[in-house]
DNA sequence: AATGAATGAGTATTCATTCAT
DNA sequence: TATGAATGAATACTCATTCAT
């Protein structure tokens, strides 16, 4: 193999985005280093001098992918023109963004418990972010709420776990964005934008 | 090793004991068929004879703790004398007692999202019989209301996935009560006896 | 299983006719005892009650085989009605006619060299058979060419071995029969019969 | 175990060599991968480094095996000095020394027909060579009749398969040249040099 | 920074055969 | 004669990781 060497900054984003690619497709436990590196054309060593192992480069991703969404929820929340519901919605709409873009949902990576890393920090990471904006006093728990919208969400509408038929998870979708806005105490349709994150089927 | 024929059904369980309280211990991946036959003495080949994998044992794990939980639950479904919240009580309290026999909670085991396997279940199969026990009709949709909860209670209460502080896994569950019994128009206190079941800490 | 008893030399039969059914279908070393007590419902014991071991099967099978083959020719060769050639000609067909019965054509029986005992019983039993019929005087070693144009034979218009083109195979079998005439000295057209058992395709 | 790290040519050949003769000792089925690379102190996994699987190494022996006759054969042929009988000869010679090199007489490994593979590729690509030397124009059907000899030969010579006593083994050497001898048209004693090759014992 | 040959522990699964009943 | 649960040895293949160059 002819010896191309790179800046170690870009050969790492490269191995890291061929494991993303193929932990995708194959699921982490199928997917082997060899995979990996064949898949980008370097040597079995170099990923060892990247990464000290295997289950790095998961976690690797995992951060990479929550700080995506952690830095674009903070660029929202401090634009001071955005009013509270403005920036959910931005929030919203970003996230969608994100998981939408190739090779990035990586909530659908199968293996080893991705996806409880993922919903992990999200509670603790997301959440407080979308409790922020959010913005009302919280003498009505509203952080516990948000908190427990997320989670149930990010379970019942996840497709690989519940495959509801079209009709199910539309029910689910606006009974949740009326429940939430109930609970939250906003006037009804406030939370309409969440449709499209949920993943509403027309 | 000396040959004991056993009938097979007493067999088939005593192999499924074995692998449960191995998973428990070591997670799914890191037991080993050959762990699994050693603890009881028995032949490595025996172990083929009844399942045809090692991941069907733990499918057929699953289902009979699922199918623990669904024959309590129904038995108290059908006991006409107790009236619609004393069931909620009764089944929580059975919930409780199987996840605290011994090898039984096998949210525990690590490996191959066991956790997704028994969530599923537990929404498609769990949850009807809790809205019925419910009673009341639908036209709060307490049906979805109640898949919410427990959906969000077995993530957030998950003390693999979120080992809160005392303190906040106490706040969270009072909130998570009160927030039912609010959302399912019950008067408060209602559901104090889920205290137990979602693990409060006195 | 309800136990059905029947007379050994029956139970025996059905054994050998199992195993010879699934020798053809999946290989020797691809089938299992299993199998092939399962295929006629009984169990894995009886099957070493008749037999010491898979191997002995697959000698049955062959020795079978062979003796069918062998008390054909012999009725042939003791009739005192027909001529030599006609003799050749009545154990040509008697041959074509036992390969062509169904599940009978053992030689394409893969696995443990099946072909090279066939070949050799072939040489060693029948060959002489042949010869006999042949009954010319053994001045022109016409024993040792009846040999080798069997071996040959064998080899060359193994299907499975030689996938000639039809072309090719034609080409040979017409060659192989007017070689064998001149080179036992009868005339052309004497062996025209054993196109047919050599596999020639109109 | 100490790491010694060779040329991935030598190293396979190695490999190739150790397999060879494991499988010539104990033949194919009852050698082990682990057999293999123990013989020679390295470790299993450099095993399917080289091979893709067990199977892959007797292919490629056989292989090897083929073309080193055939290169040699291919010399003789290209000698301009040399007579079509002389090349025929020396063929025949080099096949001896071939096959009497330790080792290297692949036809007495037992196993998965290995046999039946060298015999295809004997009449597939070894025999025109032959037959290029012969030389005669094909009037004859010379081609079909070495075909032929080499077919029967390769059969009936092989002690593996045929355990004939001195004296049998003897008088079907004699036969099988004079009759090479008569129906190639060649004069008696031409074919004298096979006697060798097809193991005549003195 | 990079190579790629080498390690070696790991492991699920198969199956002929045995034997208590 | 027949059952079928039980044995246990056998083994090909995988793959994360290491390391001499």
């Amino acid at each position: 193999m002819t010896r191309i060497t790179k800046a170690p900054e870009e050969r790492k984003e490269e191995i890291i985005a061929a494991a993303q690619k193929l932990f995708l497709k194959k699921g982490y436990l199928k997917t082997t280093v060899s995979d990996i590196v064949k898949s980008i054309g370097v040597s079995q060593g170099i990923f060892y001098y990247y990464f000290p192992s295997k289950e790095m480069v998961i976690d690797e991703i995992v951060v990479r992918y929550m700080n995506l969404h952690l830095t674009e929820a903070k660029k929202i929340l401090e634009n001071a023109e955005l009013s509270p519901l403005m920036k959910m919605e931005y929030m919203a709409k970003s996230q969608h963004k994100i998981n939408n873009r190739e090779n990035l949902n990586i909530h659908l990576i199968k293996g080893v418990d991705i996806h409880e890393r993922i919903l992990h920090r999200l509670v603790t990471d997301y959440v407080p972010l979308m409790v922020e904006a959010f913005g009302k006093d919280n003498a009505s728990q509203a952080d516990l709420k948000i908190e427990l919208f997320v989670a149930a969400s990010n379970l019942l509408f996840d497709p690989g776990l519940f495959p509801w038929s079209k009709e199910e998870r539309n029910r689910r979708i606006e009974f949740m964005i009326s429940f939430m806005e109930d609970s939250l105490d906003v006037s009804r349709g406030t939370f309409f934008f969440y449709r499209e994150l949920m993943g509403y089927l027309e």
